[in-house]
DNA sequence: CGAATTTTCCATCAAATGATGGAAACATTG
DNA sequence: CAATGTTTCCATCATTTGATGGAAAATTCG
């Protein structure tokens, strides 16, 4: 039997699915505390009742939210993976910023939703406690970084990291620095790429494996 | 007359100081809408009301919450430019980061409390219109990007963000990060000096004036 | 000391918020 | 169609949360 997340997952027209994506941007907006299940219920269009009538709590909502969103990164890493893997490093990386950037530029409330579970605590000790993969071993090793998925050291994971924080965080504060530095957004969207790679293609294009076979 | 803040901090033992320092951390730990006033007020150790007859609304705290920190950093950032000046790029960087990182680490609802900043939004319109100074052309200046303060070019802004928001999300993120590696507090805080180090200093040391004046 | 001022706490309110029961609307199926 | 199951909404609850009035306690000052 299918689990609620699993259906939406299949229907994306479906009421649920519906809930889950308006959800999945409010929660990203306001985070946990910040987001009311009238607040999504609103934007959904629908009473309250009903939202709680398809995923129960507030917070199995949230859950869904999270896991919705970790499958979605998953399958858009392994779709990066196929594309860039053989290519020397700095191709690697620059092709990898290429597409992460567009792609989380489309659905900000990723990074905000990675970002609100790195920093911030929640009054709520089961969401806490919400662990999942957080595929830090895998991008070490897609990006060539490491040979293998396994006993990745953890300076190289910190690298990995880092990038990630510092793409989900440009994503993130969008409004924020765009309003700081009064530009549009496909001229912050060019800045981003820009300033990603002038940061990380130095440090790591003359480290980590290059060409080589796909990630075991 | 001096602001109710400028009281808290002439006089640190003061009530309003005490509400203002635990304000600083739960704000900081749950963000504006997680943490709630009876929390600050359990956290000192007084009645909620004895915490409004200080602060008034909880907008009003946040607000000064926010300033606070703000003059903190301020501060903190003069004293490192006072140190560097004068030095070549790199080294430059190697100890900005170093006092930094130390500095934020025994602060870390400064790094929470910006973040909250740039990547949350507010069901609160007049607090997400509380702008600020933000140091970025201060900090392009200090570390030695350019020669001075004044029309710090966009591209430039926004390598001083990505250093800050590197740093501030490695310190955010402390529980986080350690709990995925599964390490002590400084086995992770060199790892983070040895990282920031590592990314930022191949892209930045061939950058930028070296030497030269205080920043003017 | 005693009056005036400041600070603190108790009791309480109104609004917001998470959550639910039950009736109505809608859809499915024999 | 009628019976059954599913979905949606209205009304309502209990709790939490921001906020305040007023009495009591503490402090200041002539």
């Amino acid at each position: 039997m299918p689990t609620p997340l699993e259906k939406a997952r299949k229907d994306p027209d479906s009421m649920k699915a519906r809930i889950l994506a308006k959800a999945r941007q409010v929660f990203g907006q306001y985070g946990y505390h910040g987001a009311t299940t009238r607040m999504i219920a609103d934007e959904v269009g629908i009473d309250i009742s009903t939202l709680y009538y398809h995923w129960g709590e507030k917070r199995d909502l949230y859950e869904a939210v999270i896991l919705d969103v970790n499958e979605d990164l998953r399958i858009k890493l392994a779709e990066v993976e196929d594309i860039v893997h053989g290519r020397p490093m700095a191709e690697r990386l620059d092709i990898s910023l290429d597409i992460m950037t567009d792609y989380l530029f489309e659905r900000p409330e990723i990074s905000n939703l990675v970002l609100f579970r790195y920093f911030g605590k929640t009054r709520d000790e089961a969401i806490m406690d919400l662990s999942l993969p957080e595929f830090v071993s895998d991008i070490a090793c897609a990006s060539g970084l490491v040979p293998t998925r396994k006993n990745v050291p953890n300076h190289i994971k910190m690298r990995v990291v880092a990038m990630m924080n510092l793409m989900h965080s440009f994503v993130s504060g969008e409004d924020f620095f765009r309003s700081l530095f009064g530009i549009e957004r496909d001229e912050y969207l060019a800045l981003v790429k820009q300033t990603l790679k002038f940061i990380l293609i130095p440090a790591f294009a003359t480290d980590g494996r290059n060409g080589g076979t796909r990630c075991p």
